[in-house]
DNA sequence: CACCAGGCAAGTA
DNA sequence: TACTTGCATGGT
């Protein structure tokens, strides 16, 4: 299976080369734009990215000050701007708390306990604490989202309807932990759901992975 | 016009 | 444990 995967790789960035993930400028906007992203299009993440660098506003004590109602209306854009407003807000108190808004002492925890701390923030969940943890703050664990399930069930390498665990450890197993790698791969998934296989629930016929 | 995007938590059974 | 529902804008 370890082949397998490695071939599914190999492919994956021979047809489309790397992908320059994250795309943001610095780790704590890793970090906002992971809660943005949250069931949303980047693209419109980006707007609301792009508002609060507009008032300067990225870093998290600036944040933090803000009232919910105008934090809200700033992300707008990213949609569910109340939810987020909220879950945002939760992020930096813990973040302030523990870390002192400090990126890099952050980074100097343990995968493990650090998975533990941010999954206990109401509204950050599995994907949201992996890709932090991966691309914000460079641990090598493999980011698991609804592409990843259903492109990979299809293609029948496990069924459906794994959890989020199971299907993390399938990839953890098979691979070997590399941040480099998992970056990478992660990008590429969302890449090939976003522009080929999955569109109209339609099977893909110049997938990539169809070239046994 | 309908559909859904780089989820998550709360409620129900 | 296993479903269901609310959250919301903007692109196709």
């Amino acid at each position: 299976m370890k082949q397998r995967i490695a071939k599914v790789y190999r492919s994956l960035y021979a047809s489309f080369g790397p992908q320059h993930w994250w795309p943001a400028g610095t780790p704590f906007e890793v970090m906002v734009g992971a809660i943005l992203t949250q069931n949303t299009s980047w693209n419109n993440v980006e707007k609301a990215i792009a508002v609060l660098h507009k008032h300067k506003l990225l870093s998290p004590v600036k944040l933090d000050k803000l009232r919910n109602s105008k934090l809200s209306r700033l992300i707008r854009p990213a949609g569910y701007y109340n939810i987020k407003a909220k879950r945002l807000k939760n992020f930096l108190k813990f973040f302030l708390k523990k870390y002192g808004g400090d990126t890099g002492l952050m980074r100097k925890g343990d995968v493990s306990s650090l998975r533990q701390e941010l999954l206990s923030v109401n509204g950050i969940g599995n994907e949201t604490a992996d890709s932090i943890l991966l691309y914000a703050l460079g641990k090598p664990v493999f980011v698991v989202d609804a592409y990843t399930r259903r492109i990979f069930s299809r293609h029948k390498f496990f069924r459906d309807g794994l959890d989020y665990q199971t299907v993390q450890d399938f990839f953890e197993k098979n691979t070997v932990p590399s941040v480099k790698l998992y970056n990478e791969f992660h990008a590429l998934i969302v890449k090939l759901g976003k522009d080929y296989c999955l569109k109209n629930k339609s099977r893909c016929t110049i997938c990539p992975l169809n070239n046994k």
